[in-house]
DNA sequence: GTTCTAGAAC
DNA sequence: GTTCTAGAAC
């Protein structure tokens, strides 16, 4: 029996109960994240803030909701002050944080696995092991993702937010690599891994 | 979300 | 033959 297997027999993640709740459930991933003090950066009445446990780069990390929202989908103007709380929290991290060297960007995905709304912030550098995919690549830098100021507004212009459909997300995902900071457009995930270091030196 | 791996791409 | 990606995971 696998690791996981076990896993899950102990946590009771196949009980008929739990499946319904998808308790012991990857998808509840960020619910147990937020209790590991390995993970925890800061927490106050209305947020926890962890690192992301893998950080798509030098700095990741993630602005959880205590709310029970499960992602931008349940948002309605009524969590604006929300809304607006994460972001500042997100904001202040990344005085914080800063060095020389690293922008950070602030935003939403469109269409996120993990449930329980959260606010990824992330160094624009995009170095890091755990970056593997295209999908990984694209869901930081393609209308995937959202600039959570971008969310703000269009709940502040009008009182609903237009998140991109299924098919569009889908699309987003599957757009050819493309290096975020020129025009270099890489022929797979190693040369891209490979040509974004040219850009993290000074 | 990750892990694993079959088979495509090279 | 090796590298790389994409899809299943009961």
């Amino acid at each position: 029996m696998s690791c996981k297997r076990i896993a899950d027999k102990i946590t009771g993640a196949n009980t008929v109960a739990n499946k319904k709740l998808k308790l012991g459930h990857w998808s509840q991933g960020l619910l147990q994240a937020v209790e590991d003090p390995a993970l925890l950066v800061k927490s106050d009445e209305f947020v926890n803030v962890i690192k992301d446990k893998y950080p798509k780069a030098k700095f990741h990390y993630l602005v959880v909701c205590k709310k029970n929202i499960g992602s931008l989908n349940e948002i309605t103007k009524s969590d604006m002050n929300l809304l607006r709380h994460m972001d500042k929290i997100a904001t202040e991290l990344t005085n914080e944080t800063k060095h020389e060297n690293n922008n950070f960007k602030i935003g939403y995905h469109a269409e996120p696995s993990m449930a329980r709304l959260h606010l990824h912030i992330i160094s624009d550098d995009m170095n890091s092991s755990f970056l593997k995919t295209k999908k990984h690549w694209n869901s930081f830098n393609s209308d995937f993702f959202i600039p959570s100021s971008k969310v703000i507004q269009s709940l502040e212009d009008k009182n609903k937010l237009d998140l991109p459909s299924k098919e569009k997300c889908k699309k987003y995902l599957e757009l050819p690599l493309l290096c975020h900071k020129c025009s270099y457009v890489p022929k797979n995930i190693p040369d891209l891994k490979k040509h974004i270091l040219s850009h993290c030196l000074k």
